[in-house]
DNA sequence: TTGTATGCGTTATCAG
DNA sequence: CTGATAACGCATACAA
């Protein structure tokens, strides 16, 4: 193991050049009153030897620490290859690294010491967090959001938690509309677990359609599945089709996922789709557009989410008050519906 | 904005409890001598206060962080959702924070300043890195790996730098003998960027089997594909297939996603799958199975190519020398042949 | 066995 | 405009 040459401290340079720490400590913060001349002296050196401030004494003095803490709780057990999640983070990622911050992932332990979230943001003096996934009974997160420490999320609704999330009502609306329009009038729907907030939102806009187009809702035509995953859905399609007494003429899936596995159980019960059922599903993953048939649904956008978020969290972070807007607490960003091969007329 | 009580300090303790805050530390250390019966005190206040030692100050001590950087350019612009090595992190996160480290991804930059990985490190702190994915003809990568900071990676060989990765010779073997044994003797190939150390060595692998068992290299029957993605396969695939004098009875595509582009361009050419070309896969992607037909396919095991990486770094880390074996420089983790039915006699 | 003093690299306050 | 000094919170020689 080599020995590491020892970094450059601010005191390096306030030597070499005949100076205070202090001063230097001012020019790289432009802060305080410094001479034109010495400023540029100091700049040049600065970049000639490449000086940075070491970061842990910085966080230990100024109580910030240009650091997003992030809360990503592997819910669905998808990790960050989650369709959705996975993308959203990326997105947050990009977006404030620009900006000079970066993540980490907020655990409940600190070496051998189990903390909640909140004292361990305190401990590490995250500037902010972003809550992607959790428990929302939680009281770990409970606490983290209205401790003080500037909290979004890009999912969860919470009292006093700023968010970013899709239009989902939206969503559902343009899927049934699109349903309507090629002539689909028995239309039902396959949900995710309600406990979710995404998957109950589309689950009660799904009904508020049906009492606005006043269709009644039929018990067996809708079926909300316990658990993720494609096998999931195909097992609970299986038994949910078998209970119906009269094919409906178009689906709505609430995910890709679950219009996946929910096709895969129609051809095993030998219905075609689209010509036999439509089936629409929401998010537009990956791999979409390569199933079979490839897959109408609804895209999410989730960069737009993440920015969104990201825009909110720093706002609120910096929050002087006087340029920046207090962002809304719950911000809906607009879905697109993608028209494949799983809709007919 | 509510107001953060301040987190309790050793000097708190030591006050608290009429000790000096050099015993405290001791204690919560396991080092130097101290009475059993103030230990057991001060632990017990200890736990009773939630009390955990302040992060940074730590660092800044200790200079050391029980931090692990990640190296993770996102080369194929995949993100967190890369298939494989979206998994490798997730693995590999999972297994370090039971051991108490944590994860901070590694930029180029820290606020404002460019660094070079290197510098960012020793900035940080970090115990050591994981390097992902990377360009390998970064200097800036090189400069680490050769830093003395311990460093591993999952995918990249290069000199210095200990690694785990998938046994791609045997994943190319298990798939030539399966197709052998399925009758196919013509056996062609499609590759993604051999600049990619798995694509080559998978290339390599593909033409030493052509050797062994006495079959000529036939230029038309291999391609390697230009960037990543099954859109950029399937049209690289159309031109391909078109410059074919015969079909061959087989292929085998370096990646699941490769696989999925190639036989869309087969199905556009009135081929079936896997009647009159068998196709096999790499990786076994979620969505393998759900394609159709669905994929064979070799399912590289990244739980264990990511354990492997993070029993490697820690003990170079904790680089005792006595208890700890110096972990092998390269480790090839077995892979394992997934039969579905895109492969047939 | 316990306590004191000092440094880790910054930044902020206050003099000069 | 610039410089000394005192924190920030902890850990470690060394003294007691």
């Amino acid at each position: 193991m080599k020995t590491q040459k020892p970094r450059l401290t601010i005191y390096d340079i306030a030597r070499d050049m005949g100076l205070s720490p202090s001063t230097i400590s001012k020019i790289l913060h432009h802060t305080g009153k410094v001479g034109d001349a010495t400023r540029k002296r100091v700049l040049d050196y600065v970049k000639a030897t490449g000086y940075v401030a070491n970061f842990n004494a910085r966080i230990l003095k100024a109580k910030h620490s240009w650091t997003i803490g992030v809360v990503f709780s592997d819910i669905a057990s998808f990790g960050f290859e989650h369709p959705f999640f996975g993308s959203v983070l990326q997105a947050f990622k990009n977006y404030v690294e620009v900006k000079g911050y970066e993540l980490v992932f907020i655990v409940k332990k600190l070496g051998q010491s189990e903390l909640t979230y909140y004292e361990w943001c305190q401990n590490k003096s995250v500037d902010g967090v972003l809550i992607l996934t959790g428990d929302l009974n939680d009281p770990s997160i409970i606490e983290l959001v209205n401790s003080g420490i500037p909290c979004v999320s890009a999912d969860i609704i919470m009292p006093n938690l700023y968010s970013a999330m899709s239009d989902d009502k939206m969503g559902i609306t343009i899927s049934f509309t699109h349903l309507l329009d090629i002539g689909c009038r028995d239309i039902a729907a396959f949900s995710g677990p309600t406990s979710s907030r995404a998957y109950a939102e589309r689950t009660l806009a799904y009904r508020n359609l049906l009492v606005k187009h006043n269709t009644p809702f039929i018990e067996s035509w809708y079926h909300d599945c316990d658990g993720y995953g494609v096998q999931n859905a195909y097992s609970q399609a299986i038994t949910w089709i078998a209970s119906w007494k009269q094919k409906p003429q178009a689906i709505i899936a609430f995910s890709d996922d679950l219009a996946m596995g929910l096709i895969n159980a129609l051809k095993v019960n030998k219905i075609r789709v689209p010509e036999d059922i439509s089936v629409i599903g929401y998010d537009d993953i990956a791999f979409a557009s390569l199933f079979n048939p490839p897959l109408t649904t609804i895209r999410q956008n989730k960069v737009a989410i993440a920015e969104a978020a990201a825009d909110a969290l720093l706002s609120l972070i910096n929050g002087n008050g006087d340029i920046l807007e207090k962002p809304t607490i719950i911000q809906r960003i607009p879905v697109q519906l993608i028209i494949r091969e799983s809709t007919k007329k």
